[in-house]
DNA sequence: AAACCTGTATACAGGTTAGTATAATCAAAG
DNA sequence: CTTTGATTATACTAACCTGTATACAGGTTT
């Protein structure tokens, strides 16, 4: 309905990336999406509502556009599992992209009874949960394992990728990934 | 010489790994090492200058820690290289174990001409750099790649690791380094 | 035309921040 | 015993923060 609502998360998404969540005000904010603050707050009660928002619409986003690729473009699950890197590479290296938020709020919240720290946790889970399933349909024995090495792999790459862009980290945890995916495969 | 500079520095280390860097004020940190704040500006003239000396204290713990591990347990340089990830595991999975300063700060200082993010990327670098050191010295061809996907291991389970304790996510890098190493041993 | 709704503009309250100024305290050294 | 230096205690400034209160503008609906 509201676009402001939209442009006001949008916003808020790019400036918590490149200048730091609790560095960011609110005046900050509503001036970059060209409105006020009474219009923020009648949106999102509070900053920390905001947070979670951004948090949500984020790794919403994210999610469904790998779901996409992997559905649109490879039928085997086994297929999926090692496209899943080419993928993420595709995603991280785009110019639009900014970080991956979850990895940047659980650093700056590392409170665990911190709402904004348990929504991070949550979603590092269910990330790491969507490639164990891809490897349990893959039929790797030690689904478990396997899953929590790719992500490991992926959160360095990510955290490296946000220190400083255009390292071509994310091409190395490919390579890595693949040995670790084949050598699953083959027990 | 003066223990309150090092008690400033250790409970500042301890403050910004648990509560965050930009969330402790330095009324908290004086407070917390029993102090004042003119006497934490007489050592250190600003918050800025602070944390970068907390950081450098830091890597230097960590580097010396491991150097003298792999110094004096192990001789040749293929071992050291296998050896590396069971003392970072030993290291960060001790009680005393807070968090590696350098990717929380990146985290939290994003832009990259702000002094605090760039001591990181140095930091970043060094480490990287001493594990391709080792992979030189075992005769490893593609040093520069591998050390580069040992450094994302490492990244990506100590995020893990400061997201929530006790996981054993490093047990897995572990792993997943062993077959990496080997992998690129036999090349 | 009147009520209504969304958003704007602006000012402000109450709290926290980094950093400084000033005076008092205390111990050791000459 | 007195001077010196390091530390404490306390109060303050000036900026910034989140969140709110109030008055107003413009269009839509009834």
């Amino acid at each position: 309905m509201s676009s402001l609502r939209e442009k006001i998360l949008s916003t808020a998404s790019n400036l918590f990336q490149t200048q730091g969540i609790n560095s960011t005000g609110v005046d900050t904010i509503v001036a970059a999406a060209g409105t006020t603050k009474m219009t923020m707050y009648k949106y999102f009660n509070s900053k920390e509502l905001l947070i979670l928002e951004v948090l949500k619409q984020g790794h919403q986003d994210f999610q469904t556009w790998l779901n996409e690729k992997l559905s649109t473009n490879t039928k085997k699950p086994s297929e999926k599992l090692q496209k899943l890197f080419d993928y993420i590479e595709e995603w991280v290296t785009s110019p639009e992209f900014t970080g991956i938020g979850f990895i940047k709020a659980a650093a700056e919240f590392p409170k665990e009874d911190n709402p904004v720290h348990q929504l991070s946790t949550e979603q590092s889970i269910e990330f790491r949960n969507f490639i164990k399933h891809l490897a349990t349909e893959a039929n790797i024995a030690d689904a478990d394992g396997l899953s929590l090495q790719l992500s490991l792999l992926f959160k360095g790459a990510v955290q490296a990728e946000q220190m400083k862009r255009g390292t071509g980290a994310m091409i190395y945890a490919k390579k890595a990934a693949k040995i670790l995916i084949d050598g699953a495969l083959s027990h």
